[in-house]
DNA sequence: AAGACAATTTTCGAATACGAAAAACTCTGG
DNA sequence: CCAGAGTTTTTCGTATTCGAAAATTGTCTT
């Protein structure tokens, strides 16, 4: 039985772009090999010949760089998946990009910012819209609700809800059923953070739970 | 100059929970170390002693790896403690854990809920409190930052500052140096939200900047 | 230019990963 | 208990990584 060799990766290109990246974090906070070194414990040699590709670095290495340079191991092998180091982002109050559901008026902050592992949206909710109590959201991963202004009721397919007033907040797994409602007032404000990627969370929005 | 050691982690520590890791994968698909090999172009024997923590994978043997078992590359060093499944917490305004650095007092939401992927925390800071400008605050992972209340001065190592108001939001790789400040009148609150567990970012809290 | 210093690259022995094949475990049925 | 097939571990020679130090390149200053 043969090995796969046909599409496996081109280890030299696989080395170089990681070199690359690895330059490039360095880079980007003004640091010499020399204090890469000192803060990694690996060799000056060694980074240098990882840099350009002419070697690669092993597992306890990684270990070393990713502890040393604050950066998370995981994401040192994320490619198109992380956000660029050193990456800085800001928005100005309404600068939103909206999106619409059956229930809710959704902004997105941030939607251009690609490899977010957090996806921040305002949401709005008045008192005189009609919902559909029945379409829970449902989605992957974890999610954090702050009210900013006015009574936000929140409700669960399996809990008891919870209603929660400016200043309060909320922290669940965001595959339960859930539901975000005007709680008392004409309207509610709710800054919401999911850890589900926003690409990832518009296709969940999409589907409709069907109790 | 020595290179660091003290908190480096142990080599032979991180290769066994690899290894662990990688068993379990393959034990979970019911495969033999015959397939995997045959799917990954990676040899029996190696693959026997990376499982068993003798030995550590290169760089290109993980990218084979990953592409062959047809897991995200980065995945596979994400070390996994999830958030109990159906958890709900709420918390009212308030209702932190106060901690205290050098530069900020930091109030934690939620700090008794486990698992958490994304830390929020409230953080409040005086126009005439000192602060030590060369302590970058660095640590992995991504950052939001939404401003409830006042002018916020956020400072970057390597970047120009931005200067945001109430309502105003900023997203940026946290692993750059960083640092809030209050831009202007008397104080600033700010609703922070980190891709990083409490824990890890409380070790990185104590760390000091050190150009 | 030339010298001085910082940063990077190259060199080269020791340590480690790697694959092929041999050896040592499992199992199962007779 | 043995036989035999399937799976895992060990062995061993080759290839690669690794760090220390030397050599090179780059950047000021005079």
């Amino acid at each position: 039985m043969e090995p796969v060799k046909s599409d496996s990766p081109d280890p030299v290109d696989g080395r170089s772009r990681m070199g690359d990246r690895l330059r490039a974090l360095r880079r980007e906070r003004g640091m010499t090999l020399q204090q890469v070194a000192d803060r990694t414990g690996i060799s000056i040699g060694t980074l240098s010949k990882v840099e350009r590709g002419l070697a690669s670095l092993g597992y306890d290495r990684f270990e070393r760089l990713a502890q040393g340079m604050d950066v998370d191991l995981a994401a040192l092998f994320a490619e198109g998946a992380t956000i660029a180091p050193g990456a800085v982002a800001a928005a100005r109050q309404g600068e939103v990009t909206p999106h619409s559901t059956e229930n809710y008026d959704l902004g997105f902050l941030f939607s251009e910012v690609w490899g977010k592992t957090m996806t921040p949206v305002i949401a709005v909710h008045r008192a005189d819209r009609s919902m559909n109590l029945d379409s829970w959201m449902r989605h992957p991963g974890q999610e954090f609700a702050y009210v900013i202004e006015g009574v936000l009721e929140l409700l669960f397919e399996n809990r008891p809800p919870l209603r929660l007033c400016a200043g309060d907040s909320a922290y669940f797994d965001s595959s339960n059923g859930h539901l975000y409602t005007c709680g008392a007032g004409e309207q509610v404000t709710v800054l919401v953070v999911c850890s589900t990627p926003q690409e990832t969370l518009i296709d969940h929005l999409g589907k409709r739970g069907s109790n």
